[in-house]
DNA sequence: GACACCCATCCTCATGAGCT
DNA sequence: AGCTCATGAGGATGGGTGTC
């Protein structure tokens, strides 16, 4: 790699160390997997393990942010970097070092995301169906990033360009043309007012300037690329820091701050680490039947036409692994609670972002287990409640992964740092509220997230919680339901 | 040793064309 | 009618191994 590079341009590689896993499933696609010899192939990552310690590349995160660094590298001052790369880095943890390394070094000029949803025409014949991902051959979510290295006091001032696509350009052309046309609007943007994007009649989106310094310098998450509508991150903002006319009175914090979360599920049923052994309900044997069957109940999979209320069942059971500590076991099922959160929310299909059990267990991969460390009646109620209305789907995006159009991940690192309801700054009174609303609403049957407006059960929980919980008028979350419902990532389906 | 990241998707199932 | 196979739509998760 020559240095004193003034235009580094790339479509890294994605591939990661670790998995994808489940080799019976999925071709493994380890790095260096081309390598013929495995030896060959363990003695590279070696070699670039040892090459990116100490640098903000994680072979964590996949080979693009080591191409990052690698252009870092080269990059003289004055020197821009353009890279496609996938979406979590904006908001994943692992990708925290790269996004302070380009704020710390860089003007971050343009990050461009698309919220496309359309199908690519089967008939070209290519891989991947969807039309969001910048590159072929795949259906991830991508971001394209465009920083020029500067001296520190060039840095002040400069200010970041986000633009969220409601349509990637068909052909090189549109591409063109789209280009010019976000050149000639970043002149006249003023900071944080989102503007259209418009060609002739054809609406391509929204843009919005943000001064670099309003980025968040510890590595937090970039949410202005979550929404197409740049102002449903703004709405989303001031909400976590208590700041939105009419709901200051919301109390908001961390997850992490006042609860504690359930164990990772490696630890629970890996086939090498685990301490349990898990089962998993046959269709054709009915709740009822499946209770009669002796082990530890448990919450293991999300399916959309199942778990359809807040009320949710076991539908695995647990059994104990002969060959591990029996202490180490009990200490896991410590980690029990009654409120499980989806770690994995398909938004088009699923339901629920959250759900309750009537006893404590152990949420086992879709569900990670919430434990509230004062618990207190109506706690885990008004946090189901919370999670699963408006204002919590909200938050919830904001903060998560989009691995994919249509999806919101949280791995426990950014489930602990989401903002959501302080019910530990709610009253008694408010906890009983929470409660009654949940016992009323547990057992209805819910629509997925793309019916957001439409849906008689949802809005329920959102009218419910804003009047008898929070005492807060209805009618600013249904504004920000109204605005919500109309992100492509709430409908996208694969 | 403990913890947990992220993955350039994969699997299932419905549908329908083509064949016998 | 019944079978096979191709195709596409739609729903979803295990785990190697980096990192502390």
């Amino acid at each position: 790699m020559p240095s004193k590079c003034h235009l580094v341009i790339a479509n890294p590689p994605y591939t990661r160390a670790g998995g994808p896993g489940d080799e019976k499933n999925t071709v493994w696609n380890p790095i260096f997997g081309s390598l013929l010899d495995k030896r060959d192939a363990e003695k590279m990552k070696n070699a670039l393990r040892k090459a990116l310690d100490g640098t903000a590349a994680s072979l964590y995160a996949g080979l693009g942010s080591a191409f990052v660094v690698l252009a870092d590298e080269a990059l003289d001052i004055g020197g821009r970097l353009a890279f496609v790369l996938p979406a979590t880095m904006l908001t994943g943890s692992r990708w925290a070092p790269i996004r302070r390394l380009l704020l710390s070094k860089y003007s971050v000029e343009w990050v461009v995301v698309s919220h496309d949803l359309r199908n690519r025409s089967a008939k070209k014949g290519l891989p991947g169906r969807r039309l969001v991902s910048f590159s072929e051959s795949t259906r991830i979510a991508e971001v394209l990033i465009v920083a020029t290295r500067r001296q520190h006091r060039d840095r002040k001032t400069s200010r970041a360009c986000f633009v969220n696509l409601l349509r990637n350009p068909d052909e090189p052309i549109e591409a063109l043309g789209l280009t010019r046309k976000f050149l000639a609007l970043r002149d006249g943007l003023a900071p944080l007012e989102p503007a259209a994007i418009d060609i002739g009649e054809a609406t391509w989106g929204n843009a919005v300037l943000v001064p670099q310094a309003d980025l968040p310098l510890d590595g937090g998450p970039w949410s202005l690329a979550t929404f197409v509508q740049p102002g449903l991150a703004l709405i989303a903002k001031r909400i976590a820091l208590g700041k939105h006319g009419g709901l200051g009175s919301v109390p908001v914090a961390e997850l992490g701050a006042f609860t504690d979360l359930g164990p990772y599920h490696m630890q629970v049923r890996n086939p090498k680490y685990g301490l349990f052994t898990v089962r998993e309900r046959p269709a054709a044997t009915g709740p009822a039947e499946w209770s009669l069957r002796a082990g530890i109940p448990a919450l293991w999979h999300h399916k959309a036409g199942r778990n359809t209320s807040l009320a949710a069942s076991p539908d695995a059971l647990l059994e104990r692994r002969a060959d591990r500590s029996r202490s180490d076991q009990d200490r896991m099922l410590a980690k029990s609670g009654c409120l499980h959160l989806a770690a994995d929310l398909g938004m088009a299909p699923q339901r629920v972002a959250a759900v309750m059990t009537d006893n404590p267990m152990i949420g086992v991969r879709s569900w990670t287990s919430v434990l509230p460390r004062n618990p207190a009646p109506g706690k885990n109620e008004a946090l189901c409640l919370w999670l699963n209305s408006t204002l919590g789907l909200l938050l919830r995006v904001i903060h998560g992964n989009r691995p994919y159009l249509g999806r919101s991940a949280l791995p426990h690192e950014l489930a602990r740092t989401m903002p959501v309801l302080d019910v530990d700054r709610l009253s008694n009174g408010q906890l009983m509220a929470a409660a009654t609303v949940y016992a009323d609403l547990k057992h209805r049957e819910l629509q997925g997230f793309s019916a957001l407006v439409a849906d008689p059960v949802r809005g329920e929980i959102n009218e419910r919680l804003c009047r008898e919980v929070l005492d807060i008028d209805p009618e600013i979350v249904a504004e920000i339901t109204r605005k919500l419902a109309l992100e492509p990532t709430l409908h996208a389906r694969h």
